[in-house]
DNA sequence: TCGTATTACATAAGACTCTAATGTATTAAA
DNA sequence: TTTAATACATTAGAGTCTTATGTAATACGA
């Protein structure tokens, strides 16, 4: 992204998002899903994901499952009913502050 | 705001914009605009309005005038033609991000 | 088979941006 | 006359990120 800052309070609502469409995925394939989304304009770093992702666990959003691959351990994250509920708020919050920004700044949004 | 982490990274925005729309307005002017535009939904706070104010002075994007109102001294702010471009920069990167998200969490633009 | 890239987890220091609190002072309105 | 609104500003602290670093398994090409 150009303005990284711009970011900052979405980590969490595409986390719960991806999480509400997929069921369950683990740290790497979040970031990976990411960046297939946005064409490769975002890119998760690992020092915000992974914090994240075990706040979101301490809140009870999320439930884990470890997964062996072979010697290697996957970590799925799953979302809790709570999480569920927080996750469609969260869809809502951004779309409320999407709508007021537009305003505030006097644009319209552009489709296609 | 709901979710006001949301706001970070896009007041330099906001601030850019009605500058560019307004010509020129002081600190307050610019605390009421954002409330009226939004409805309500968004409010500067000062804490967060003059430092940034002021450090887009000092980044050359923004001039000021100092207006006596009786005992009373308003700043206004206006754009320098940095500043200028900087405000189209900013409403683009905006934009970009905006669809992005949307991309991202793989949801559409409300319109109305 | 050896090195490199990728996969996969994680933490920590520091930067940046905001909120909340506080402060000063003028002006308008009740 | 006292409260609200106008108008500027700073500071402490919280929250969220980036950058850097670390560990280790697996895949792939030379």
């Amino acid at each position: 992204m150009h303005s990284p800052e711009l970011l900052k309070g979405t980590l969490q609502t595409i986390i719960l998002k991806l999480l509400a469409d997929s069921g369950k995925m683990y740290g790497y394939e979040i970031t990976q899903r990411v960046k297939e989304l946005s064409g490769g304009m975002l890119t998760l770093t690992e020092g915000a994901l992974y914090p994240t992702l075990h706040k979101l666990e301490a809140e009870g959003l999320l439930s884990t499952e470890k997964i062996s691959m072979g010697k290697r351990v996957r970590k799925y994250y799953l979302l809790t009913p709570t999480g569920t509920n927080t996750a469609a708020q969260k869809i809502e919050d951004f779309e409320a502050f999407i709508a007021t920004m537009f305003k505030v700044l006097q644009i319209k949004p552009q489709l296609g």
